[in-house]
RNA sequence: GGCGCUAUCGUCUAGGGGCUAGGACGUAAGAUUCUCAUUCUUAAAACCAGGGUUCGAUUCCCUGUAGCGCUACCA
């Protein structure tokens, strides 16, 4: 039973990839890492109708972005290709011949109006239609045709669907990795399209098909398929491929933030949160879909947060930061939980603010670098790394970051009037003319330099710390956050400092109506 | 409706026949601070319900309830 794992990740190029199908790639990915197998990437475009052009590219990137290397498969290749199934459609075909061939399958020339008309008339029944054991009796399929009429009809060009026979009063117990043993009574199942009208199998086909053929050891994906499961593993037998069937492994789905039902692609714009890796147009409509990526998430946070929706290392280990390496080495589909994980878009921000403390300030500072040259902004590396260091705690973003730090790079224009009259009294203005005084003895400014000097001042006229710092913050800065203002001073240099606070002081007089 | 899956704080979760049911996000309070944050401390907050099994169930079993998924010639 040494199998080498192989794992594949088949998305549907329908769209953007959503942040559940991020997940899904990711579990395959940590469990065909950690077992030393590949990874596949299939294209699963066996509907022509719902192809959107742009997101078979976008898949890719996608997965690039998240860190999560296709061994094999669309955009890089293998053995076992093509890996696109429209370009292996002339492949299913004989496979649903043999079905029909080995009796496990039929054709089925019911129109869709026919079938319309069923679907109506055991409504009115208060019944659901459902193409059987019972209802193909009296259904147009080569089950109830002779070979003769059957032949014909092929012939004429009858247009027909190929149909899993599924076998009657069969109790199946299969196995689930994740979920365990799985009961189905197969009288209760469906006969299901294998092959449809237009030449292309339909998912279930091409799935058993492409998985058998590229060697799939383990089909891991997410949880609405468990109902096809008792098909899947009724196709592999049929097919005389049981032997080599792969395991399966069923996902719990990632659910709204609020409200019912699983997380949709409408939740992000709704409620102000990507669930898209990366942004998105859609090329019909030409709405936009928001994307973790341009929002200035980190990849690796996202990928943490996606770990630990529906899995975690157990055994009592309550870290919640990890590397891929590290989630490599214990992922485990054993402990991936059975029940559905609501999604906490607060909680993904703060392994973003976990991650943005864990980077290099200069690291950061490269990155804030794009936001300062897109306001035509100049200020040099080292600078800009001391800004980062005092300043990141503070947010859970580059961009914030470089939102809240504007201050360093720019003198005040404007003032937040409510923050001058706090701390601007009318004594303030006196006071901040024997400060920037004060100050311009200091050959630099900075905490080490000169908070001993600015203590004895302040000690001598009897006045507390926060009297002096206080305006001067809003006089440098112009509003009352930030970080020790002796730290800012130093940042930003002793002639922009006393050039601000001289500013202030010619100003704020008027503006607390002195 | 039918079939299947699931069920621990508001959310993500640990745990497991006997525990003060643990952690994290978020929330609130306090401490620190020149401000705002950060940080630290603390608090509130959960085993869906009913039956069994058992000396003892949140844990095991059954039933119910609720949630989720599937029920297309979509994936």
């Amino acid at each position: 039973m040494e199998r080498r794992v192989r794992v594949r990740f088949a998305p549907s190029p329908t769209g953007a990839l959503h942040m559940g199908g991020v997940r899904t790639a990711l579990f395959n990915y940590l469990f065909a890492k950690k077992h030393g197998g590949d990874f596949l990437l299939r294209i699963e475009d066996t509907d022509q109708t719902r192809y959107v052009p742009g997101a078979e590219e976008y898949i890719q990137e996608a997965l690039k972005w998240c860190g999560l290397i296709v061994d094999e498969g669309v955009g890089v290749g293998g053995d076992c290709g093509p890996y696109r199934q429209s370009e292996r459609k002339p492949l299913y075909k004989q496979y649903a011949l043999q079905l029909v061939e080995s009796g496990n399958a039929y054709y089925s020339f019911d129109t869709a109006e026919e079938l319309a008309a069923e679907r109506a008339a055991c409504e009115a029944r208060k019944e659901t239609f459902i193409y059987n054991a019972q209802s193909r009796t009296h259904l147009k399929n080569s089950l109830n045709m002779s070979a003769e009429e059957v032949e014909k009809a092929l012939a004429d060009g009858v247009p027909y669907v190929i149909r899993f026979k599924m076998p009657e009063n069969e109790e199946l117990e299969l196995h689930d990795l994740i979920r365990g043993e799985v009961h189905f009574q197969t009288s209760l199942l469906d006969d299901k399209v294998l092959f449809k009208a237009d030449g292309m199998p339909t998912y279930h086909l091409a799935n058993v098909v492409d998985d058998h053929l590229m060697t799939i050891s383990h089909v891991i994906r997410g949880e609405e398929w468990l109902p096809s499961m008792p098909l899947h593993v009724l196709l592999y037998k049929a097919l005389g491929w049981e032997d080599t069937m792969p395991e399966f492994a069923h996902l719990p789905l990632i659910l709204k933030p609020v409200g019912n039902g699983k997380l949709s692609k409408r939740d992000g714009n709704k409620m102000g949160f990507p669930v898209f890796p990366m942004a998105f147009t859609d090329p019909d409509t030409g709405e936009i879909w928001h994307g973790y990526k341009e929002d200035g998430y980190f990849p690796e946070a996202f990928v943490n947060m996606l770990a630990l929706l529906g899995w975690n290392p157990g055994d009592g280990d309550e870290r919640e930061i990890f590397t891929m390496d590290e989630l490599i080495e214990m992922f485990s589909l054993e402990r991936v939980k059975k029940a559905g994980a609501r999604f906490d878009p607060e909680k993904t921000k703060w392994f973003n603010h976990k991650y943005l403390q864990m980077k290099d300030n200069a690291e950061i500072a490269e990155m804030m670098q794009e936001y300062l040259k897109a306001d035509g902004i100049e200020f040099d590396n080292e600078r800009l790394a001391m800004v980062c260091g005092l300043m990141k705690e503070r947010v859970n973003f580059v961009k914030e970051l470089y939102d809240e730090c504007k201050f360093f790079f720019v003198a005040p224009t404007e003032y937040v009037e409510k923050d001058v009259k706090k701390f601007w009294k009318p004594e303030s203005t006196e006071l901040m003319k024997e400060f920037h005084a004060l100050l311009s003895e200091q050959p630099v400014l900075s905490k080490e330099a000169c908070d001993a000097t600015i203590n004895e001042w302040l000690a001598a006229k009897g006045l507390g710390y926060g009297k002096c710092m206080n305006p001067f913050r809003v006089a440098v800065i112009g509003y009352a956050k930030g970080p020790h203002m002796l730290d800012v001073a130093e940042i930003i240099g002793k002639e922009e400092t006393l050039t601000r606070l001289q500013r202030a002081i010619d100003l704020f007089p008027t503006i607390i109506g002195q």
